[in-house]
DNA sequence: TATAAAATACCCCTTTGTGGGTATTGCGAC
DNA sequence: GTCGCAATACCCACAAAGGGGTATTTTATA
């Protein structure tokens, strides 16, 4: 143990004394696809000082993980089916507000980044970056400051490309109601057949879509149905 | 050799006698994300007759590495930027007829299976699909069959989500305007801006979105832009 | 209990898209 | 040279969506 740490903290940690309390990071992978975890378990068998100890398939097995294992990073997508990245990082910092968040994704377009950040993530890649990227970011969000990939920071200097209403978390805000419209909607359903399928009158869903459009700031049905694919709502 | 070959043909291919002609699958994995390379390349370390030998992130640098290394098979996400999937596989269908492609793909929907297979692909998976059925997939089709993931041929056996005419290939065959029109429809822009960008006709612009909607066969603009979110056209 | 958000509904009007065709010209392959 | 496909364009009709509001009721939370 002594001597652990001490290998450690010669090796790695030499400009950061405060990490030397850290023998290892243990980091749960949330990601559709298992080989991704096994991907940079392997990449990271060299780095002594993280370790992918757990998979999730999904944000509902990452919240069993959690409720068993000590994990001190969750490396997380985005764009999953189910509990997407986004919803899974607003529970996660609910119920374990010491756990970081790192979101790695194929998403890069500026809301996907926002709503992360709002959520609390506390870091952003592209799926493209690579593998000493990743090993960058994790450290630097251990040792308590925000990494936002290059890539990804590009989008944020290039301006805010929605509203200072979204920064207040109203996208992110989507009401269920909201919610299964948006995926009618992807899925071709006009106004009226939602209506008859949701029992409701057509100049509710056409609030609704309203009310859609507005919080997302898009202007068309094109923008809501980009949005639902991209979060895999369908 | 003669002592590999006696190996590989008793653990494994007892059942298969022209296997023993094979000492190694060259497998060449081609995804945008290079995790998913590492990690099948950790998880067949054990396994001595296949082993992952290059990776390519995109379509082009597929036919790059193709145009200079052995390759027996090709591991290829649908959905990818630039040249995705479907057209990568056309592409290295006519130019190298003797490589096998397998399609490994967040993308399960019938329209992809079909017009992965379409364009050549011996294969399609999901991409959740568990190790073994890789290697089991892979396996089948270097034998000389096709394998189909049960979760993606449970779609072929759902019927044909859409008409006949797009086992003829219609759909794999947007027209260069096409695709540029189906891009901007997904970006929001209305006809008249599409038609103003590219010095068109209003009514040319909504022939072109007629006829995509027939290829496609897509009742509106939201399954043309599921489409092209889905082939990350855009 | 009070308040705010969500859900529901409506009106008016305009714009845009969809469905059903028709036609001509240019280009590339055979 | 012929043929088929792509590109371009058009007409007509009407369905559907979008923009700008307004309002009431229900529900959840502090």
């Amino acid at each position: 143990m002594a001597e652990g740490q001490k290998t450690t903290g010669s090796i790695i940690f030499a400009v950061r004394p405060i990490r030397t309390t850290l023998s290892n990071i243990r980091i749960l992978v949330t990601d559709p696809v298992e080989l991704i975890a096994d991907g940079l378990r392997a990449r990271l068998a060299d780095i002594p000082d993280m370790k992918v100890v757990a998979y999730a398939a999904t944000g509902k097995e990452l919240l069993e993980h959690l409720a068993e294992a000590e994990i001190d990073l969750v490396l997380i997508e985005v764009s999953m089916p189910g509990m997407d990245g986004i919803d899974a990082t607003r529970e996660v910092r609910k119920r374990y507000p010491n756990v970081k968040l790192l979101a790695h994704s194929v998403l890069t377009d500026i809301e996907y980044v926002n709503s992360m950040r709002i959520e609390g993530a506390s870091g952003y890649l592209a799926k493209s970056a690579p593998v000493q990227e990743i090993i960058h970011a994790i450290r630097v969000i251990m040792g308590g400051e925000e990494y936002l990939s290059p890539t990804v920071s590009a989008s944020l200097d290039a301006g805010y490309k929605f509203t200072g209403k979204r920064m207040d978390g109203d996208y992110v805000g989507l009401t269920h109601r909201e919610r299964e419209i948006i995926r009618m909607i992807a899925e071709e359903k006009t106004n009226e057949e939602i209506s008859a399928l949701l029992f409701l009158s057509l100049e509710t869903v056409k609030t609704h879509r309203k009310n859609l459009m507005t919080k997302l700031n898009v202007r068309s049905a094109a923008g809501l149905v980009k949005y639902a694919v991209d979060r895999r709502w369908i």
